[in-house]
DNA sequence: GTCTATACGTCGATAGAC
DNA sequence: GTCTATCGACGTATAGAC
């Protein structure tokens, strides 16, 4: 039902966006990139913002799609350097993700409500999660909510990180497997002392 | 010796970037709220580009001057959560810094550079002091290198998680500090278990 | 493809201080 | 009479809308 045309332009404005962000993203960029006119573009997506926001859902549905092939919970620490593992596989989700985040935190960006709720869901469902293995302290002794929060501030911190110095240090999954172990507790990983 | 001129226009940018960013911000807009108008600016500042570097400068000196006051390095989840405390009592500092980072990492803007410094000498700071302190593991097992890495990604995951929901969790000083006491594994904090 | 809006940066001018 | 602070006007580029 999608034309494929669609589906091009979200991919054509999913790079734009990432090489310059919302603010910098104009539609004759994208349309360029899709190989049409600006009109073109217009066709499918009434607006700049509403192709944002699709941009948005496509990126949420990759990343859905990609955790369901794994068996999710298992081994927490892994899959949390998978998941890192697999944006810094996907540069332009990561860095389109980063940027309009970051714009998003602004006035009045259109990326603004769909920050704070995925900021909430997100917490939640890892709370949600802990707190259905571990109960209300994880073996580490942090509190679960502190620990959710912690979790999704290292994971987002590293993207960060990744992406402001992509020359440097490139061993994040291993890193946030290593420190998630040790956040959580689990000693299922060389966390080898002194 | 810099008119007080300067000054003010220095504090009128931050502003305005911390509210819409380094591409949405117009000269004209902080000439507006300087009091003055855009070639007022352009006197003392020849471009857009050299007013922003100035204005990351002015925020690295307020941090320096704020972090002087603390004899740092005897209590690092309380530096830490004092940092981050700091933040979040200067909302445009926090928020500037966060959209004017996350901007440079597209393309080509003029920030790139600043952040990717930032970013090392930051990591290198931490990974000395730590090594200094506690050599080449930490108490908690994890190799110093990795802590730092930790650290610094949990401290801007943080800014990030505020900025994005302000009206959400508030306590994310009291987060670093407990999840940093984990993290280096010293017990000096009430890290109650079961 | 044209219209309109906005923004950067330059040029020349004015007015006061030294 | 030159230096400093500031302004108005202009040229150009780019982006969104129709």
């Amino acid at each position: 039902m999608v034309s494929a045309r669609r589906g091009e332009i979200l991919e054509a404005a999913l790079e734009v966006l990432a090489d310059r962000g919302f603010k910098g993203t104009s539609i004759d960029a994208v349309a360029e990139c899709a190989g049409l006119t600006r009109q073109g573009v217009l066709h499918y997506f009434p607006s700049k913002t509403r192709l944002l926001l699709e941009v948005l859902d496509l990126r949420n549905a990759l990343n859905r799609e990609h955790l369901a092939d794994r068996n999710v919970g298992e081994d927490w620490a892994g899959d949390f350097a998978e998941a890192v593992a697999f944006e810094q596989d996907h540069p332009s989700l990561a860095r389109m993700q980063c940027v309009v985040l970051a714009e998003a935190v602004t006035g009045q960006e259109p990326a603004r409500g769909y920050v704070r709720d995925r900021c909430r869901t997100v917490q939640d469902h890892l709370a949600g999660h802990l707190a259905a293995r571990y109960g209300d302290r994880l073996p580490s002794g942090l509190d679960t909510r502190t620990g959710a929060i912690a979790l999704f501030a290292l994971i987002e911190g590293v993207h960060q990180l990744w992406l402001a110095d992509q020359d440097g240090e490139d061993h994040y999954p291993e890193v946030v497997r290593e420190v998630l172990s040790v956040l959580l507790g689990d000693s299922a990983v060389p966390a080898v002392k002194g």
